[in-house]
DNA sequence: TATTACCTACCTGTATGTAGGTAGGTTGTT
DNA sequence: AACAACCTACCTACATACAGGTAGGTAATA
């Protein structure tokens, strides 16, 4: 069962509940609390009390905090893939409200960054190798976002005058930003940016 | 001299020459830090080799990290003001391009992000006192913003369809949304982030 | 003389990470 | 079937480092 951003559910409840192993607990786990708190302020400890292990026992899985960190990013790419492929028949505009949907989900669940905007915040901290792995999973949601829009565009499902690189970045730049924003503004600045989000693609 | 968000230069080797005295400079680096790596990541120890002081001088004018902090905001705040009453009488035009003009300041000046989504990015782990402060900061800039729309609106000097605090709220997201992505994406989307905020209130 | 602006020296907490061990299961060999 | 060799999934205990913060002192200045 998947439980990150573009997962079926968010609720950490469940990921108990279930099959996973400790490998895949330890990440999922990671994972919301980095989107929480961070990168940085993220530590092992919360984890092994969740997990019931010790803390050195997340080094047998995890050698070094990178390879954690790294491991966050490549589920979430990994999972951001699976929705690809799961709204892969979907309209444009139901592509897109899934889209929203994840975000809504992050910041219901703790007021979450996406991991994208989690990394991106520490970014002059990372290893060249963790900037890397970002930047190569921003690339890939920025080209199905373009894709999408283009989709929309062609199919007359979506109207825009701009240019769909322009609106591409447009909702690169503003979903992070809402969820920023959210966190000091509340929910209903949270959600107002979201739906100018929608409103832009259906006129002008 | 000022020398951050909305200041008249953000060039650190600038603040040393001048007058500014210890406390101040402790504030100004401090932020200058804050804003590239974090609240959390940010330490007194990089602080204290770039003033030649040690490590406790610095307990000395903010006794604790959480007074810094909040002086960071405080000062920035303070400077924001000073930004209100200098653009007092431009066009609201002009007053919107000095302040997309602060944040490419930030991005040249080691892809800072402004000090509300630095505390923003941080703000679970803030204390109530520092999110509090967050907040009203936030009201402030968004109030400011809102008149400013309001002005060019009425004026004739901007265009756009979508209720005022809808573009308010549109901005108030993709500023902080483009220097995010700007880290990850590189310089030429962050420019386009804010190219097509400027488009926003010319046509439509 | 009081205050300011530092300093040295130290304490405490906590985070990442390592060394080495063990219980229990699996696999391969005779 | 018996046994050796090895693996997995943890554990305890410790090393290291560095952070924030404190106590108490000193030298210069107002």
């Amino acid at each position: 069962m998947q439980v990150g951003m573009f997962a079926l559910s968010n609720r950490d409840d469940i990921i108990m509940s279930t099959a996973l192993n400790t490998k895949e607990r330890i990440v999922e786990l990671g994972r919301g609390h980095m989107q929480r708190i961070g990168y940085h302020s993220f530590n092992y400890k919360q984890i092994a009390l969740e997990l019931n292990i010790k803390n050195a026992s997340i080094h047998h899985y995890y050698p070094s905090k990178e390879d954690l960190g790294m491991a966050v990013i490549e589920k979430d790419r990994h999972d951001f893939l699976d929705f690809i492929q799961r709204t892969k028949k979907a309209a444009p505009m139901d592509k897109l409200d899934a889209l929203i949907c994840a975000y809504q989900e992050y910041f219901k669940g703790g007021q979450k960054l996406c991991v994208i905007s989690t990394f991106s915040a520490s970014f002059n901290e990372l290893t060249e190798r963790m900037q890397l792995a970002v930047r190569q999973y921003s690339e890939i949601v920025s080209s199905w976002l373009a894709a999408v829009l283009k989709e929309g565009l062609d199919s007359g499902d979506l109207h825009f005058s701009i240019s769909i690189e322009e609106m591409t970045n447009h909702w690169m730049a503003t979903l992070p930003g809402a969820l920023l924003v959210g966190r000091s503004r509340g929910k209903e600045y949270f959600d107002m940016a979201l739906q100018s989000l929608k409103k832009a693609i259906q006129s002008s």
